[in-house]
DNA sequence: GTCTATACCGTGATAGAC
DNA sequence: GTCTATCACGGTATAGAC
């Protein structure tokens, strides 16, 4: 601990400046210079307790990752509690993914908000995307395709997985919170908004899982 | 025309050669001198030719998008020539949304891939996401929403845009070609296959847009 | 009109002194 | 933990060659 007197230590306002940065620019458009302006620290400072710039992204990214993972997990052992001995719905299923991050108090707080936009950067990167996903996300999913295949006996391989990539593709969009369905609808919908996104997205996305498991 | 020896003008040379690299790492993490030195040609011609780097951007961006909005239109227009005087259905809307971009020829050529890969950067991008995409697709795009507003007249505002946002982020993550399916799969996917993605992604989100029909 | 060589000047990541 | 120096690299303007 390096200040008894701030809130945050100094090390974790780097890394909320670096959130907020790195969710805007990506990696690339942000100097370390700004990061550490932002977090009102020496530049030298992010050197210091985070080595690398590439480490303090990394770092950064992980962060919130294990949080995200573990809410997840724990909706869908609930799912699963609830269900059983039957085996948890499709719908429940894709509740338990979707709703602890599209809902809930969290989602007024700017530092979550910057954390998504940084989802959004990197799973949609060639450079990150196929490696700091796989790494910070994979694991914990690999249990919702179990959940998925077991609710879907008849469906493919092919078809579950494609399935997955549509519904991340759709839930890293939202995040990235880029006011383009707001022009698209003529203010009619909010990219903003998060919670009613969860809304509409529950039913399109099970609706489509559903489809994949009669064929 | 510069150069009546060469194949390609320098001009699209630089074009090419830019695209691959933002494809790549995204705006800030070209150069123009690693655009020129890919091109084969002098730092100052991309100066030359599109002024600010900004510029050469957009441009790169906007080539390929016309001919995008060409394809999928032409599409439209079949598919409702041969439902009419009835509207077309879902799936042939979805259809020729996705046919004319992830099957055909044209995926066999680097320059294509490279553009997709550029589609998925600005796609989920903060700063380009909201602007360039509107710009560049969403005039084509109004039109595919009609037809689906006439295909699903139960169908609310909000269920239609957050449709298509669910659409246009699996679509473009697709773009993405980050190898991540891959991984998940352990090698049962490849996320490079647009074709093999485009019979999975077509069932999927029809069946997705069909359950918002009837609520 | 097309293109190259080069110079400018600000800014970058990072290391080493303190 | 902090300050400062280093040294390379960034976008871009300009002057002139073909």
């Amino acid at each position: 601990m390096a200040n008894a007197d701030t809130k945050v230590s100094r090390k974790d306002a780097i890394l909320d400046a670096a959130e907020a940065l790195f969710a805007e620019h990506g990696y690339d458009g942000v100097t370390l210079r700004a990061i550490a302006a932002r977090a009102g620290v020496d530049v030298a400072l992010a050197n210091y307790h985070f080595g690398r710039k590439h480490e303090l992204f990394e770092q950064t990214f992980q962060r919130r990752a294990e949080i995200l993972n573990t809410w997840r997990l724990e909706a869908l052992e609930a799912c699963r509690r609830e269900a059983a001995p039957a085996a948890p719905s499709v719908r429940d299923i894709i509740d338990a993914y979707l709703r602890p991050l599209m809902t809930g108090p969290h989602l007024k707080e700017p530092g979550w908000r910057n954390y998504y936009g940084m989802v959004a950067y990197v799973n949609s990167s060639v450079t990150w995307g196929g490696q700091l996903m796989t790494r910070s996300y994979d694991p914990a999913i690999g249990s919702f395709i179990d959940a998925l295949k077991e609710a879907l006996p008849e469906a493919g391989d092919e078809a579950i997985y494609w399935g997955y990539h549509c519904l991340s593709g759709a839930l890293t969009l939202a995040f990235a919170q880029t006011g383009r369905l707001d022009h698209l609808s003529h203010g009619k919908v909010c990219s903003t908004d998060l919670e009613g996104g969860y809304l509409q997205m529950v039913d399109f996305i099970t609706a489509g899982f559903e489809r994949i498991g009669r064929p």
